[in-house]
DNA sequence: GTTGGATCGTGCGTATGCGAACGATCTGGC
DNA sequence: GCCAGATCGTTCGCATACGCACGATCCAAC
């Protein structure tokens, strides 16, 4: 039933992977201004927020859990460690592993970072209605 | 009437900016996996698709059309001329810009990278329903 | 206890993505 | 004709993002 894809047909613009990249893009502009007093990028603020959700976890496991892969996470936690926001220990039952934990630094950071980051949410939204975010949001949800 | 962000209160999990990277990163993915038989990366795709819908362009207004800033898109240009999939010439009436036009080996390319396309858009897609994904990529539109 | 497979973190290479600064060029107003 | 400001493309630096290969370590099965 569908013809085939040809210049005419296809429009980049209808594509998933067009649109979000595009939206992406726009959330995270807009988190970095709202944010810009921390200079926290979206990617940090999200490791950040679960290590002192955690209060204690493991590389690799953080990653996980905010979906960046071990050679991504490693830059990150690096770039958190080296301005104090987060230490890193060791685990002597495994030494493998490298132990996270925020400092008191990251504690006094991640309340005012959350503001930003409920504002940088709430101007993404903007061109939502009420029901249109709890919709795009549940809807976001499924794509996993 | 909404309560302070806190360790408690605040899920990343429900805020737009982590699900919409999640989502991008998925989409990515399941594009490179479709499209692996060119090596195209969803932006690569994308720029080299607005080349031959335009058939001639300058270098920063492709940029703007696919949403690229010109720092980015001179790379991605690069890479599909070092590919011979588009060539780059001067237009004598402005020796500023850098126009653009597909080769016949990126004519040659685009349907069956247009297929790829669509097998990435179906597959990011498929956890929704129809009605669902009619949406979804109304309310991605109108995000901007 | 040894060993084979799994897991952890790292390093390298490559590809976006963007801010900032830059030289070259064009354009409008004079 | 000339000059101020805008535009074009490039470069640099930094930050994701991921595949791959690697050494170190753990664990389970024997």
């Amino acid at each position: 039933m569908s013809s085939p894809p040809s210049p005419d047909s296809f429009r980049l613009e209808d594509h998933v992977g067009f649109l979000l990249r595009k939206a992406h893009q726009r959330h995270a502009s807009l988190f970095l201004e709202a944010a810009a007093e921390h200079a926290l990028t979206p990617t940090q603020f999200a490791a950040l927020n679960k290590v002192v959700e955690l209060g204690r976890t493991t590389q690799n496991h953080l990653g996980r859990l905010v979906a960046m892969d071990p050679a991504t996470i490693q830059g990150v936690i690096r770039r958190l460690t080296l301005r104090g926001l987060v230490v890193r220990t060791h685990d002597p039952m495994d030494r493998r592993t490298a132990v996270l934990a925020p400092t008191e630094a990251g504690l006094a950071l991640i309340g005012t970072a959350m503001l930003c980051a409920q504002r940088a949410h709430a101007a993404a939204l903007a061109p939502l209605s009420d029901d249109e975010r709890a919709l795009f949001l549940s809807l976001l949800r499924k794509m996993g």
